[in-house]
DNA sequence: TTGAAAGCGCTACCAC
DNA sequence: GTGGTAGCGCTTTCAA
């Protein structure tokens, strides 16, 4: 039925051996022999059998790209650079060493995130980048730690893009974390020097390491501004959400219930900055004259949603293609296995200054 | 080193036959037996071997998601609701059968798109599901058609999501085509009753069905209205481009050198919209009290960019979870294998009339 | 209900 | 440079 391997050797009167060598080209083959076996595939245009070729090899030609939400641009941005530098190496065309990733969307449950790292532990995935904030559940940190080593024993490549490094730092695993605490503080000096007093923070869902790190920095930075106002001063003008546009609807009234006098609103990623300004605006309010608000990630069409953002600008691109890179062995690991991406600030508007004046 | 079934087998002192049977959950197995097995799974922390089994059982547990663009949210939205239909299954948890989605993104070029389809065809992957409009061209609709066919006849499923059926529609091939034409008819049918007589239009990359059809929609609406004005006049008020914001911004332009006195602009999609907007400020124009702009998609930041947007929604959610449960055979495919998915009308203002009154 | 054993198609080692 | 061939780890008849 199927066109196997053999059936190439025979045609082209070779031992399936050398066809296997000229597929894989690793080896030496005289060039007319090889060009009879090429003729020979194209004939009787034979496909590869990917699990046999894995099993005999024990490894596969999958890499498995890990983000929360394959809906969220953030993440898509960052997958589909990833995937470019992993499956975009136009090899011989045939059946050269071309990769092939495999976005997994794990929805932010921590089960389905050891699922898929299971699911690809199954295929002997040459290699796995796990995006995103990492969940903080002591337990989960140590299934995941645990998980990963097994997958690094065997000859997974281990890449973490926009994640900390694991608690102990492993040397198969290469981190790329972004400077979410950097961000996050200089964000909030930007508003503090504008004149704002009175900030609410739309932090983004509890337990993960981007809302800690992110609010970490907004915090630090009101500190040292003489705003901290105490823990429980802090908690109320917190508000945690999912990373969804609805959340930072809802979380905008909820922080202008608490405090009315509000002259701005720091949300923990664009997204959720919009769905602020749209319940600015749903009260009347306008932005930024009324109440400045600033996001996270600089998407898109964030500029076009609200030209007076105020943002933070992480190099997606740049990292998910690095991280691709890495996953394929095509770049060396950062020293220690870690390197951080910076975050910087975007500011779109000089008008972004509290009502009373500044 | 690694644990192999045999491993197990051993320890639960039955054969590796039987260990298989209780994985794979075919045949019927005594209880004590299974559980013994299973415990010597959990004891070994066994983890199945994919290559191994795909090959012994001539079918792998992957299924393809062929998007042309992760970045872009209208494929991350689909892709997103086809995956969870896919690998959201919650089996055994141990070894079931969970389905490994691959969302794979083709940048929109008809070779890596082939490419792709011969990966997963090296992968026996059980299911396809190709999204997004189909590349126009004789040649590579053949190419296509043939992998498709080979694809098929190895019994892989094949779903199209956001695409018009094959040219020889094949009873393997189930087809969720959009409503494409008809979305962009009522779109401009819309435009004309507020009054607009001078319509720009800018559309989609060429040789694309999606571009296509929902072109000739608009021009069916103008036609309908007495507006056809003539092939060439058509074309003057037509620009294409790629669904981009720059390719908007700049192709808005074009259209306001060409015709200075527009009163509307239909654009390809919601993105390709926000991009127009955005020209037109720059030039002074407000939305939608001097130019009206029309979008496609209904992605979900639309209404804050531009919260008089009128546009198309496509049920992409809808669209993408029911392409993955045909993907998986949950769902029954639709009479003839062919489902069309309409496209609804959004109009978010009624201000949106040409500024002389209308 | 369980076991034995024959492959699945390919790779890689060892000869020549 | 090329051929022979022994597995890789699993599934699946066929018997028991």
């Amino acid at each position: 039925m199927t066109v196997t391997l053999a059936d190439v050797a025979a045609r082209a009167r070779v031992s399936p051996a050398t066809v296997s060598r000229v597929l894989n080209g690793n080896y030496p083959v005289a060039t007319a022999t090889r060009e009879r076996v090429l003729r020979a595939v194209d004939d009787l245009d034979y496909v590869l059998n990917g699990p046999a070729s894995s099993l005999a090899a024990a490894t596969s030609d999958l890499v498995g790209v890990l983000v929360h939400d394959l809906a969220d641009p953030f993440f898509g941005i960052m997958a589909g650079a990833a995937q470019s530098e992993i499956g975009g190496q136009e090899g011989t065309g045939r059946a050269g060493g071309e990769k092939l990733a495999v976005v997994c969307s794990t929805g932010g449950s921590p089960e389905r995130e050891l699922t898929y790292l299971t699911l690809l532990q199954r295929q002997r995935a040459a290699a796995v980048v796990l995006t995103g904030g990492a969940v903080e559940d002591p337990a989960h940190t140590a299934a995941m730690t645990a998980k990963l080593g097994r997958l690094a024993a065997a000859g997974t490549r281990i890449v973490l893009c926009g994640r900390p490094p694991l608690p102990e730092p492993d040397q198969a695993v290469a981190a790329l974390a972004f400077d979410n605490l950097g961000g996050g503080r200089r964000l909030t000096e930007h508003l503090v020097a504008l004149g704002h007093r009175r900030i609410g923070y739309i932090a983004g869902p509890v337990g993960r390491t981007t809302t800690r790190h992110r609010m970490q920095g907004h915090r630090a930075a009101l500190a040292a501004a003489g705003l901290g106002g105490g823990a429980a001063e802090q908690d109320r003008l917190t508000v945690h959400g999912p990373y969804d546009r609805r959340s930072g609807y809802d979380a905008a009234g909820e922080l202008l219930r608490r405090e009315p006098a509000l002259t701005a609103i720091v949300a923990a990623n664009d997204t959720v900055a919009l769905g602020a300004c749209a319940a600015l605006r749903d009260r009347g309010l306008r932005v930024p004259e009324d109440v400045s608000v600033a996001g996270f990630d600089d998407l898109p069409f964030s500029a076009d949603a609200v030209p007076a953002l105020t943002t933070v600008r992480l190099p997606l691109v740049e990292a998910g293609a690095r991280a691709g890179r890495l996953a394929m062995g095509r770049e060396a690991p950062p020293p220690g296995g870690i390197a951080t991406v910076p975050a910087d600030l975007v500011v779109r508007a000089s008008t972004a200054r509290p009502p009373g004046g500044g």
